[in-house]
DNA sequence: GTCCATGACCTCTAT
DNA sequence: GGTCATGGAC
């Protein structure tokens, strides 16, 4: 968590003090000229592991040391926090502190920024109240309001589920089509529904004060579209616009750029020098309105453009790049692109067919084991990849039970859960009165007695007396409802006077950890949770305590120093909004462990996109698993599902496993599942198969080993076709182990373990199956372990 | 109004 | 194997 908020504004000796020369060195032919170019604008096509990020960052640095450019002139745009403060990072070391006067940022917090402070011009846009302080709804938000708005349609919602619904309304966003145009353009029974629905829902939105994530882009688009000064204010303003993962973009991002950057037909400024860094065949965003188009059109789409091919890859040995280039050399239609590396062969690809997901899991542990016992590198230099979220679940299973230390990034979120996002609802509500989805949310939590049928009368009162929700409380609470019945009037009363007395709070300035603090105590909710004896409720307990300590951190670091230079745009008493805003726009990848941590990180693939490791086990290669069971069909589909492999392989530093199971279990059921097509399009010499088969199992065994040694064949069939997750969140999944605690441990017992030797137990959590204690192994590190059976350790 | 049993659908990936 | 919406009992 605390990658999140780090802001290392230290910087040894800029490079840029020894001359701009200097920020040349290093560089190959074609990195040299990305950094040097001028004018017109520039594709970077940036293989895996091919230096981009040095690219931006020395081209950025050069921008400021060399071509006079002054650091409120550039805009450099990412996907992740985490890229955006490395970015921000890496130029700070080359030119020193006044690289803080760039905006370096996401698309989405870039566009909340923007959207701020022009809060006049979006109200005008909107033709509706909203202030700067609005809320940023996310997918589950989205799929509620959404929710509501089918209910007051009348919409079956066995035909027409909210979530398909708001998916249709998302890619509208993304194609920036208005409810208007998709009405127009409405064809079908679906497409017209969805049509109203989103009309509905986005006057639903505007009087909730609310944008959602597709909105943040649609809108700065909009509004800059509605507002030529406005964009012209802009333009003069960023000289230089930079965008990393140009692959990712979906159209409502690209025709942003355009607007940033201006064209020629826009008499008054030069268009802005533009330079966007990508790879193709890294695109695997394609499922949330990336398109692929963006990059490949480029020279299209900005004449005069020019493009440079980075295919010198600085990360893996030459069979691992050799299976990667294998593999995506299989998609259709793509500019050939082939990496190489001066580093050798290095080792060879291990691969290993496994019984069961639980014998993959333990494969994969022992080797983890082996590597780390030799001395070969650490827990912190290896990373095991997944498809799915829900296939980390045996991983963490087993690497508790030998007290692997490990970090699952993403999967059941941090934010996601419940009672975060309870309490974030009362924070919105504070900053926000009219987000009427946060409000609804905790108008009942805890239970104060308003019911389903009390809210649905204020709903019908705001309805009928065309206000809104927040505003039907208030005169439910002043008894001005007379279909409520005195007893919910109570309770609606009570409620309103609680989040008044809130707001107060707020109000006197009283910082973000101590507001939410007062949230978890006046509103019962800490006191609801300490009370119960269902286990599942400790660790919620531990969760809204590492909320409390997120906010405090976030109060104290350096959140509102960072944009010292923009303190201006944002009124004093929005830290509240700022943090709000922060833990709105968290992406998974911004919780990676630093590799210091000595963790193991586990992750699906889509995160893994960008980062990479010495050691990586790429797991569950299985036609149906990977490739998805619902690209099988889809050839397009499949070439992302291709790409997603490639991104895969290219984060591997030294050493690959790629592993498959003959047997899984999916919903509960046994499934088999046949090799995924992509192993047979690896050459066979690069891959050293530690198991083909089961000696143990049955029939199903014997078919695979026959489709994987006429793989040849099958290829050319293809062709037709802290410490631990405990960081942000203790306590980890629950269900699963049924085992009785091995041994009942108290603080100050000494231990000792098979691996980390001895230690002394320095804390103890939760009770029966769920026993952990916290245990300082001394030099080995402090480690969080389950006490279930089959760990290794003994009490002294 | 709250609690609990049932069943659908589910998980693909995520700002 | 989990979550969430729904409906009936109290």
């Amino acid at each position: 968590m605390s990658t999140l908020f780090d802001v290392h504004a230290d910087a040894p000796r800029p490079r840029a003090a020894e001359g701009p020369d200097a920020l040349l060195d290093g560089l190959n032919p074609q990195q040299r000229e990305a950094v040097l170019h001028t004018g017109s604008p520039l594709l970077v096509v940036a293989g895996a592991g091919s230096g981009k990020t040095k690219v931006l960052t020395h081209r950025i640095g050069y921008l400021l040391a060399a071509r006079d450019v002054h650091p409120g002139q550039v805009m450099a745009i990412t996907f992740t926090n985490k890229a955006a403060a490395e970015m921000k990072e890496r130029v700070t070391a080359l030119v020193g502190p006044r690289a803080n006067a760039m905006w370096v940022s996401t698309f989405h917090s870039m566009c909340v920024r923007l959207l701020r402070r022009e809060a006049k011009q979006l109200r005008e846009l909107l033709d509706s109240d909203m202030s700067s302080s609005f809320s940023i709804y996310d997918a589950d938000d989205t799929r509620r309001l959404v929710t509501l708005v089918a209910r007051d349609l009348d919409l079956d919602p066995k035909r027409y589920p909210a979530r398909t619904l708001a998916a249709h309304v998302s890619n509208h966003k993304n194609e920036l089509i208005d409810p208007q145009r998709a009405a127009a353009l409405a064809a079908g029974d679906l497409e017209r529904r969805v049509a109203e629905v989103y009309a509905a829902y986005q006057r639903r939105l505007g009087e909730a004060n609310a944008l959602d994530f597709d909105d943040l882009i649609m809108r700065t688009v909009q509004l800059l579209q509605a507002f030529p000064e406005v964009a012209e204010h802009y333009r003069r303003r960023f000289r230089h616009v930079l965008v990393d993962e140009y692959q990712d973009t979906n159209h409502a991002q690209y025709v942003l750029v355009r607007e940033l950057v201006g064209t020629e037909a826009d008499s008054e400024v030069e268009p802005s020098e533009l330079c966007v860094v990508g790879d193709a065949d890294q695109s695997i965003y394609a499922f949330r309105g990336a398109t692929i188009r963006n990059i490949v059109e480029f020279e299209r789409d900005f004449p005069n453009a020019r493009t440079i091919l980075l295919e010198q890859n600085y990360r893996s040995t030459q069979t691992i790049l050799s299976a990667a280039n294998a593999v995506i050399a299989r998609n259709p239609n793509r500019r050939d692109k082939r990496l190489w590396t001066e580093a050798g062969d290095g080792h060879k690809i291990i691969g290993y067919v496994a019984d069961n997901e639980h014998d993959e899991a333990a494969f994969v542990a022992s080797e983890i084991d082996k590597l780390v016992d030799s001395g070969e590198c650490g827990n912190g230099d290896i990373a095991v990849f997944y498809r799915t979220n829900h296939q980390s679940r045996v991983f963490e299973e087993i690497f508790i039970r030998l007290g692997l230390p490990y970090r699952v990034v993403g999967g059941v979120r941090f934010y996601e859960r419940r009672e975060v996002r309870d309490a974030l609802a009362y924070l919105r509500v504070l900053a926000n009165p009219e987000d009427t989805v946060s409000l609804r949310r905790i108008l009942n939590v805890p239970k104060r007695g308003i019911g389903d049928r009390a809210e649905s009368c204020v709903s019908a009162h705001a309805e009928r007396e065309r206000v809104s929700f927040a505003a039907a409380l208030r005169e439910a609470a002043a008894g001005r409802i007379p279909e409520l019945n005195p007893r919910s009037q109570r309770a609606i009363a009570g409620f309103v006077d609680l989040v008044d007395e809130l707001r107060g709070l707020v109000d006197a300035g009283e910082d973000v950890a101590a507001v939410l603090d007062a949230v978890l105590d006046r509103t019962g909710y800490r006191a609801e949770l300490e009370a119960s004896d269902d286990p599942q409720d400790g660790s919620r307990l531990d969760n809204l305590t590492e909320l409390v300590t997120v906010a405090r951190e976030f109060t104290e670091g350096a959140g509102p120093v960072e944009e010292a230079e923009e303190a201006a745009d944002v009124p004093a008493q929005d830290s509240l909004a700022a943090f709000l805003e922060r833990v709105s726009l968290v992406a998974d990848s911004d919780s990676v462990p630093e590799q210091g941590e000595g963790v193991v990180t586990l992750m699906t693939l889509h995160t893994a996109k960008g980062l990479e490791f010495p050691v990586v086990f790429c797991t569950g290669w299985e036609d149906g698993v990977f490739p998805h069971l619902r690209a099988l069909s889809e050839p397009a589909e499949l070439a992302e599902e291709r790409r997603l492999a490639y991104v895969g392989i290219t984060r591997a530093r030294q050493r690959l496993y790629l592993s498959r199971s003959l047997m899984r279990s999916a919903w509960g059921q046994p499934v088999t599942n046949p090799a995924s097509r992509f192993l047979d399009e690896i050459p066979h010499d690069l891959l050293d198969w530690r198991r083909v088969e089961s000696e143990r199992s049955g029939p199903s065994a014997a078919t695979t080993w026959g489709r994987r040694s006429t793989g040849g064949d099958s290829a050319q069939a293809g062709l037709a076709e802290r410490g631990m997750r405990t960081t942000s969140f203790r306590g980890w999944r629950s269900g699963g182990e049924a085992a009785a605690p091995a041994l009942k441990l108290e603080v100050g017992d000494r231990v000792n373990h098979d691996k980390y030797g001895l230690g002394t137990v320095v804390a103890t959590e939760g009770s029966g199956p769920r026993a952990t204690a916290t245990i300082d192994f001394g030099s080995a590190g402090t480690i969080k372990l389950m006490l279930i059976g089959g760990v290794p350790l003994v009490k002294l």
